[in-house]
DNA sequence: ATACGTGCAAAGTATTTGCCGTTAT
DNA sequence: ATAACGGCAAATACTTTGCACGTAT
């Protein structure tokens, strides 16, 4: 239903191709997590592990692969696969689902925000708020239950008139692309 | 991830499978949003129909195939395809994702409410609150949309201690099965 | 050394679709 | 009459896996 825009190579600063262990690729942040999850750092994880550091929206696996395989052709999709789910068992990435078929992925440690998808523009917009989290640790309670996690995703349209400029009054936000 | 359990047969009170037509099947409320939206109403459909109509819970197409097939065993997974997607597509169904894989079904008009998720068990629990509501339309207007769906879903772990046995305050709950 | 990682192609799932005979309106 | 519909099997789309080889620790 809602598909996001695709934003192909748009993190892809590299020119040409790197061999795995250039130093551009180096001791990402979520390489260094995989590290201390005790997970052996190949060629490809640590390009993948890079890739998914510097994205700052919501990449599914095509999309990583893509990245990935412009620092360093030697990547099969299965192995993107197969690191993607990894780092989600390790609470590493964060797995999403906006609709569209296809899974997508954001660092876990991207802070505490949710999502508000353009309905017209498929366009995603985090926002940041502790309100919803607050209600619904609440609203469990009520229901007899322990929140461990939750999903909001609000969907809407953009209102042309008062198009905000400046941030908001409590919510930081970022769209992808 | 979360697999919800699966409850078959439980909405199927017909013994032996009766022909398209029959009276158990006609006119349920689907069925009659079907007709206003100006679906012909073959015996399937009107199986269907009748089958979402029925469901207090959340099915998939295998169920909803498995419940339809009990009464009328001439129906084929690919017309339960055909006839889910078409009323979602007429606003009739909605569709939700609650992990696992597959694409689950409830009533448009089944109220607004909520789902938490059991994750040990896979249980849905309904619940309905207004606050969210609220709550969230007031957000997108912040980021400068007009609200027009959300999607909230909690994830948790039912407390030992205080089983709330009665009603809960502010909220009705009925699980899956 | 050896348990873990990877590429490749084949296998799975869930869902859609082409073809063509059937049916509601 | 005729546009929709439905069965079937083949086709898609996304994701997982078996196998044989490579590599980090």
């Amino acid at each position: 239903m809602v598909v996001d825009t695709k934003v192909a190579d748009r993190r892809t600063r590299t020119q040409g191709r790197k061999p795995a262990g250039s130093a551009v690729v180096d001791d990402s942040p979520i390489a260094r997590l995989c590290v201390e999850n005790g997970l052996k750092m190949t060629g490809q994880r640590r390009v993948i592990a890079h890739v998914l550091s510097e994205a700052d929206d919501h990449p599914d696996v095509e999309e990583l692969y893509r990245r990935a395989s412009a620092i360093d052709s030697r990547i099969s999709v299965a192995t993107v696969y197969r690191t993607v789910r990894l780092l989600e068992e390790k609470g590493i990435l964060e797995r999403r689902d906006f609709g569209g078929g296809r899974a997508r992925y954001e660092a876990s440690d991207s802070g505490h925000h949710y999502h508000l998808i353009d309905v017209d523009s498929g366009r995603v917009i985090e926002f940041e708020d502790d309100e919803p989290v607050r209600l619904l640790t609440q609203i469990a309670q009520r229901l007899g239950f322990d929140l461990v996690s939750h999903r909001i995703e609000l969907f809407g349209h953009r209102l042309e008139k008062e198009t905000p400029k400046r941030p908001l009054p409590k919510s930081r936000n970022k769209s992808d692309t």
